[in-house]
DNA sequence: TTTAGGG
DNA sequence: CCCTAAA
């Protein structure tokens, strides 16, 4: 499913042959030769390399796509990869679809990530591979991305170690937790320092395992120019700050030392962070779900595969983690105060993720800007945003923002159906190559609806509420080309960061924008992200750590990241899936027509207490039928009359016995003469038409089926 | 919270 | 189905 959809987004239809067309921007195509002048497209790369390899690795274990050059689509449940790779070679071009859980687990990378200052040892497998990628794509961007990424695997790793060490659950299990989590920093960092530092970083980063040392490097790096923190929900702050709502939103820009240090410690936080929320149980679960959880086996496979190979079980260490986390958490979180303004988040490992942080990454460039995706899904990338920490931040309470993934506006791919695996993975990577090449914008999309006004505060444009924070995205638009739909990429930032005020986001300027996915979202962008809605299981634990921000929506998506290409992992797209948006949305419900024994039941009740006592004919009818509200059945005796007045060919939809719409026209005309509608007599006891007399002792037992 | 209607 | 004004 989520395959499909995110087909649909993103890359749907292939129209043009062979050849890749170039999307709407476009700008630069990336093979090869693009060279990672753009920053912003190295930090995609990065970001998406990372996503990619994380991916790979996860899905690797599952499916299949170790290898690197060979192009395939798998599609999980959970995750669903799709490798494109340039015949012939340089860029491969993966896109991974992971679900929530990856998202999870990437998110507390991406915390740990953050932190850097802790400590990331156990990652290292991971850049090594990731660096493997980016690099040979573009050296220099690559090389940096693997390098932030090692870097912050080492983060996420260490961090995990030191919480293992604290307590029992996590140390044994690092390598798992490290997995998930891992993968999260890999984002993280890429996010981080991916863009730019990279190589500086990574140096010091890659080599060792030292914690200590990735930070300095990162922070370096990160500050001068773009910093990307990608967020993770890992933090999850505790529910107090979720609660609040406010987290701050860092914007990394040039924070530098600062940012970092928030990071850092942000990302700490997402371990401890939530323990045990509630948060929204629906996104929660879904999160939660397998799907998620999934993306833990990658991180893990993607430390072997660094490593040793060897694969660890994240699972059960999943309670270790919240063990961990809450601990770390709390750590965290006082910490974060001192800090606020930004939080990070991130995934913990898979669990919801609520908070996000969002750092930017970005080229110092300006123009363009990279985007960062995360994906959560297995891994988790955040993407993000980031900022600034603007302004305010103190006081206010600081809006936290998980972003999973980026919704990005869409492709079209054409080819023949003759066309090789190889080619269509060419092809698509052409036009991810396009569409980053002509500079990306993040566009912010708060209920399904782009928010244009780059001046106004979170909390004015709503965005700081929670209840919007589930519909909150952020989008990737081409930059120049389109630029119009999204918001511009600084203003989305400032967006973001509403709630406290002034703070802004980003800065980026106007290139890339990067989308979360939101509900809707735009039509335009495709979505990379996903959504999770409907995780499942796992409510404890990802509820735990969800509960603070969480829930947006946002995270759920996972995003996606275009590396340049490499033979291998290039770039991993983490597609988002649909559900998300849902959830992001408003969470609209899900569509539930109703069956004809409903709509007996309906019928009778009405027949028997008349229009108007909508209340009491649900309690008659569908008492058990909690998704059916009193509201909903005014609506669809509502429909029904229409229906039955209608001619057959213009019903849609289950048809519905004749005899019921004939039932309903009468019980209508009845009660509409009555008026009685609320008077007090149940049952009129007339409506004589066809048998509802008869019928009306069945109503009481109702038939209401579940659903 | 329910109703009643528009969207 | 959603959203809301009214009650």
């Amino acid at each position: 499913m989520v395959f499909k959809k995110r087909l649909d987004y993103g890359f749907n239809t292939f129209n043009v042959p062979d050849v890749p067309r170039a999307p709407r921007s476009i700008r630069r195509r990336c093979r090869s030769k693009r060279v990672v002048e753009d920053s912003q497209i190295c930090a995609f790369e990065l970001l998406a390399s990372l996503a990619g390899k994380l991916l790979q690795e996860s899905e690797s274990s599952a499916s299949s796509n170790a290898s690197e050059g060979h192009d395939r689509v798998s599609i999980g449940k959970d995750v669903v990869k799709q490798e494109i790779q340039y015949d012939d070679d340089e860029k491969p071009l993966k896109v991974e679809c992971v679900e929530q859980g990856s998202c999870d687990a990437s998110a507390v990378a991406s915390e740990s990530t953050n932190e850097n200052s802790d400590d990331l040892k156990e990652f290292k497998p991971a850049d090594s591979v990731l660096d493997r990628t980016s690099i040979k794509t573009r050296p220099a961007c690559l090389e940096q991305m693997s390098g932030d990424l090692k870097s912050v695997i080492r983060k996420g790793n260490v961090a995990y170690g030191n919480f293992h060490d604290d307590g029992d659950l996590c140390s044994p299990d690092l390598g798992e937790l490290c997995d998930g989590k891992s993968e999260n920093g890999f984002k993280l960092e890429r996010d981080a320092k991916g863009l730019e530092t990279g190589k500086s970083s990574i140096a010091n980063t890659c080599p060792s395992k030292d914690p200590v040392a990735l930070p300095m490097t990162y922070s370096a790096p990160v500050n001068s120019k773009r910093d990307v923190k990608l967020p993770s929900r890992g933090d999850r702050i505790p529910n107090a700050s979720f609660s609040r709502h406010r987290n701050d939103i860092k914007l990394g820009s040039r924070d530098d030392d600062e940012n970092f240090s928030r990071f850092n410690r942000l990302s700490y936080r997402f371990k401890a962070s939530r323990p045990p929320t509630r948060i929204g149980d629906r996104r929660i679960r879904k999160l939660l779900t397998s799907k998620y959880w999934k993306v833990a086996p990658k991180l893990k496979d993607f430390e072997h595969s660094k490593a040793d190979g060897g694969i660890r079980p994240l699972y059960r260490k999943r309670k270790s983690y919240y063990n961990y986390d809450r601990c770390q958490y709390e750590t965290h979180y006082k910490r974060r105060k001192f800090f606020d303004r930004s939080s990070i988040v991130n995934s913990d490992g898979g669990i919801s993720s609520e908070s996000v942080c969002n750092s930017p990454e970005k080229v110092a460039d300006g123009d363009k800007g990279s985007s960062a995706a995360m994906s959560h899904g297995a891994c988790g990338i955040p993407p993000l945003l980031t900022g600034n920490k603007a302004s305010h931040q103190s006081k206010d309470s600081h809006v936290k923002f998980s972003i999973k993934s980026f919704r990005i506006p869409e492709l079209y791919i054409e080819v023949p159906e003759s066309a090789t695996v190889g080619s269509l993975k060419r092809t698509v990577m052409e036009a991810v190559t396009a569409l980053l090449g002509g500079g990306i914008r993040v566009g912010v999309l708060l209920q399904g609806k782009k928010v244009r006004d780059g001046s106004r505060t979170l909390s004015q444009t709503g965005i700081s509420c929670e209840e919007n924070l589930d519909s909150l995205g952020f989008t990737l638009e081409p930059g120049p080309a389109k630029a119009p739909p999204p918001v511009c990429s600084e203003e989305p930032h400032l967006l973001m960061s509403c709630e406290k005020g002034p703070q802004q986001l980003t800065s980026l300027p106007a290139t890339p924008v990067v989308d979360t996915a939101i509900p809707d979202a735009t039509p335009d962008p495709l979505l990379l992200t996903d959504t999770a809605h409907p995780v499942d299981s796992n409510h404890e634990t990802v509820s735990s750590q969800t509960d603070v921000l969480t829930d947006q929506s946002l995270s759920e998506s996972r995003a996606i990241v275009p590396v340049p290409a490499m033979n291998v992992e290039a770039l991993a797209v983490i597609p988002a899936s649909p559900k998300v948006r849902k959830t992001e949305l408003a969470q609209r419900r899900t569509r539930r027509p109703f069956s004809v024994l409903e709509v007996e039941a309906l019928v009778q009740a009405v027949e028997e207490l008349g229009t108007g006592r909508w209340r009491d004919i649900k309690l008659r009818a569908f008492e058990n039928a909690d998704h059916r509200t009193y509201v909903d059945l005014k609506d669809k005796w509502k429909t029904l009359v229409h229906t039955a007045k209608i001619s057959p060919q213009q019903r849609r939809g289950e048809p519905v016995p004749q005899e019921l719409l004939d039932r309903v026209l009468a019980a209508h005309a009845y009660w509409s003469q009555h008026q009685a509608k609320q008077q007090g007599k149940q049952q009129p006891g007339t409506l004589r038409i066809t048998d509802t007399e008869p019928d009306r002792n069945r109503l009481a037992t109702v038939p209401t089926v579940p659903m």
